[in-house]
DNA sequence: TATGAATGAGATTTCATTCAT
DNA sequence: TATGAATGAAATCTCATTCAT
């Protein structure tokens, strides 16, 4: 496989761009390479099909693109933070901050993972759930959490989060910030060894 | 709109049972009438379109027939706890429970629900929350529980479950008991006054 | 698998034959589905996709029925003959008169054999080259024919008439009757023991 | 047409050859420009559209190629020969070891002879067909030959020959030495003037 | 009610060909 | 000449829905 010329790579980008529009406004489900194409300005679907070997790999691209900032973003806050507790806020707090500046991506990502998985039954967020239990048992072991189950604590946290997010997404007047700053709470108590 | 006879509720009782069987194997994207039907032991898909206005109203049946099961096992297990704590402690349970007794049900509807999202706009789970956010307020009231906002907590509560019920349905041989009592130590550290 | 209704079957011969005169008209590469329900008087491709799972299956009923067709009418004046050289006469006029009579067909035959060649490499007529050399070796034992390699002479006599049914199809001015009466001089000289 | 550069014959060579590989290896209906140019090393299909006006071109471009070859080698066997019965025994033995040593280029030459056969209408090998009838006429001539129709005593022949091609590419333990010897003898028994 | 046939829209994908660079 | 991007047509197949019986 040759590497991609700049041109292709833009071209790809663009298309990319115009699928996560898509799936955003219309859901998976009624996400052709009809309607991508025409978000795209392509004058053809056939210019998909050129760029991606399938649908699948379009929609492996969109996933793998989105993850990538995500995890950019929102890793750059947890690398700052000195303690598993202060890990487990800056997570939080950066996620939900993520959902609000990209809130069309988080859907498509949603929306893709969850029609996929009836394709190949993969539990998805696998590697955010690594992660999270990384972090959980660094804060078990130094003796700031206390004992629980790092694997239902991660599950707990993220699809919580993955609540929040489609409840911002769906109700604009929400505010991020109070969600991010209960969030944090819950967990803080829900992990903590030390009552306060 | 006329009256359903009892051949006509019972046939579309067949079907919808038809559909959960389905979604459930296949997937909702890989369901089709023809699927339904074969499964359902129909002859013709036509005799769904007979029963049935279109595809989103078998749907909605489908949901809402999940819904009353649930709301109904669930709830009375809800209703026999004398407190708010109780009542979080019963629905976390009884939901776990749920799903492992009926994870056919839950499937299919987290597999429409997501689907079809997109065309409604709706945010799952309204019946569900508001009873959630009922208990919460209750508990804050008679001053079990501290002060937290209900609507992020029954939001967060909500989908943690949803996420646990995913990974229940994945690995066949986690423990449900297990995820069920890590959860409402989570919840109960996290909702309570007084620190033990 | 069900037994297929009569208007099933006659709406299935309905479009066989339509895709008959579709490849005998424009050549296999140019027969689409499109091109045979237009030829059908069927509103929609679906209707052909209703009635065969694909394509394939679609040109295997028509291979199926053609030689049906063809070894019914050509087997039937073979078992008239009393001797092998009788027989051997009686499959070549029988041949040559079939594909006058139903070149259309023997034209759809031809291509559809020749184009899936290439994807089943699957050497043809494998049915009726049996029959030719059990003819052959009947010959053989009675000492009307002289000692040849039947294989090879199967694959000459049924090769020839299909250059004959090329010629024939191509020429409407040839006379069939006088390449029967050559080929059947040409495969009894070729054959026969003893010298006239 | 302005006579073409050797860069440019060059090129159209290589195209040529990738054709045929192209061909041989997928049959002619897999057969596209995506796969030729990939096979040819070329870094795109517009190559091949830039040296032939249309695909039509590049296949008789194909087909007039091999003809050449095989026309050259066979030729000067014939031409060796001193009689009309020594002439047609060369014919035979020539072409089939013909098809053994080349047997890429029949194989091409068949697929698109019978792929194409239906947009031309044209009749196959007719130029070797006028050769044979050549023979023949000779040799009933001269009275070494009986009389018969040389057309199709050369229409048998040419397709008898055809036939054995196909058996020969599809079983690689056949003997080809064989088949050329039981058709040596069986066209010789066939167009012999006096019986032995 | 039930059946199976029919419909037509729409989806993905492949392909020959054209075009700007 | 060569490249790779772009185009648009066409092909097969699936599907929800309608209709006559």
């Amino acid at each position: 496989m040759r590497a991609k010329s700049f041109t292709e790579e833009r071209r790809r980008a663009q298309i990319v761009e115009a699928a996560i529009d898509t799936i955003a406004e219309l859901g998976y489900a009624r996400t052709s390479f009809g309607q991508i194409a025409k978000r795209a300005g392509l004058s053809s679907t056939g210019m998909i099909s050129y760029h991606f070997r399938n649908k699948a790999e379009l929609m492996n691209q969109v996933v793998s693109d989105v993850y990538a900032v995500a995890t950019g973003i929102v890793g750059a806050r947890i690398d700052e933070a000195p303690t598993p507790g202060g890990q487990l806020r800056a997570f939080i707090e950066a996620s939900v901050r993520f959902y609000r500046t990209h809130h069309r991506h988080m859907r498509a990502l949603t929306e893709i993972w969850l029609a996929e998985r009836s394709e190949e039954r993969a539990v998805p967020h696998q590697q955010e759930l690594q992660a999270l239990q990384g972090i959980f048992r660094a804060g078990q072991r130094s003796g700031e959490f206390r004992d629980f189950s790092p694997e239902v604590m991660a599950v707990a946290l993220r699809h919580a989060l993955d609540g929040v997010a489609l409840h911002l997404g769906a109700d604009p007047d929400a505010d991020p910030d109070r969600y991010a700053d209960e969030l944090v709470t819950l967990f803080d108590l829900a992990t903590r060894k030390e009552p306060r």
